[in-house]
DNA sequence: AAATTTTTTAGTACATTGTGCTAAATTTTT
DNA sequence: AAAAATTTAGCACAATGTACTAAAAAATTT
């Protein structure tokens, strides 16, 4: 494996185990057995990494959201492709836990108002997908709510997630906060939609 | 004013402003214009100044929740108290932007299983007496659901103000994020309910 | 096979940070 | 007046991100 993929892959395991701010450049060299000048080369600062692994899990939620609008829209796909995109940032979840950071970098490497934008089109256009295809009745306030809602949630249930985790598995983590989202479906679906989220909506405990 | 209060405040507004990691020790005391050693006398550890922050929010939104359960429960009583709580929240946002640093601290110096339970007590009692009080009409699923929702909003709705801030102001952030709230009561309120809502809810802009 | 480019090593250096410590001076309280 | 609490000034340490150099090794191109 070429080592510029190496480090990525070993700086995630690291991050995600011990929180960005924890892990220096020198461990990371050290954990890979090169040495610092070498991931220097490869990546000059820290947030080089950063930057890479925000580009990597922005990458992997686009072809998740693509592949759901070449299928037949449904509440129940829907759900499946959340499930897909949180699993995505669940592997990067070191840096969803440095938000902060995070925020940082968005604003400076990216344009981040056209991604906020392009975000918020996404969202919108499933839920009217969805209402078109009779699994929501929702009105433009409630459209927007539940946009804003999804949009909150996918952002931030990683965060949560380990905030409150009583050693909770990925599993059981994504089950629940997906038992949201089909809680919050579910609020606004028609009886088409209901029937494809009920399998989703007792993972919510109190 | 007593140093030790003077240090906090003007803590509370270099966090604010810059972010807890971009502010050192050392400006905090030049800002003040005492020594290093001094803020070392009063808090010797960055960590306590963060502590003593964390303590004060809680202690604030305590006191706010309070207020709410000795009056008559309503949708309209309890937006008005979770405006209280955001904006005693907002004044201290420094500490909610930087979730990875709070996160350590309320392990390490909290019972953070017992704030946790308190926490979702406060919360389902909140939604069981809107309930009996003729605002609500859920069932367990959805009070749970309901619960987990507010908890999350409450929790995180600073870092999104900040991580899509276009120059929004505490009012239009703090309104936005009630309308989300006031939004998901009204799914699940009574005509009475849904009166006391309607003022809150035109401010949920997509 | 030779030349060139890319990658890797091994260091050094610097400013900054949080933290801990000492000794003395000053202010406040008793 | 005595004691306690507060404040100053300064030193020291380890760790961090960043930047830089010179040379060796490996890979690629000619």
């Amino acid at each position: 494996m070429k080592t510029r993929e190496r480090i990525v892959e070993v700086a995630i395991r690291l991050f995600n185990a011990e929180g960005i701010n924890a892990v220096g450049v020198r461990e990371i060299a050290r954990t890979l057995g090169i040495s610092p000048g070498n991931l220097s080369y490869h990546f000059p600062r820290k947030e080089d990494l950063l930057v890479e692994m925000l580009t990597r899990v922005t990458a992997g939620n686009d072809r998740h959201f693509q592949k759901f609008r070449e299928g037949r829209p449904s509440c129940e796909s829907f759900l499946q492709v959340m499930e897909q995109v949180f699993r995505n940032q669940y592997r990067y979840r070191g840096i969803f836990l440095a938000q902060e950071e995070m925020r940082r970098i968005f604003r400076e490497f990216y344009d981040y108002r056209a991604v906020e934008k392009r975000r918020k089109d996404f969202l919108r256009e499933f839920f009217s997908d969805l209402v078109v295809a009779g699994e929501l009745k929702a009105e433009a306030g409630e459209l927007a709510f539940l946009g804003a809602f999804t949009g909150f949630l996918g952002r931030f249930w990683i965060l949560e997630a380990f905030f409150t985790q009583d050693d909770r598995s990925e599993d059981e983590a994504v089950r629940h906060y997906l038992g949201m989202l089909a809680w919050q479906l579910h609020l606004l679906a028609t009886q088409a939609g209901k029937k494809g989220l009920e399998k989703y909506l007792p993972y919510l405990q109190a």
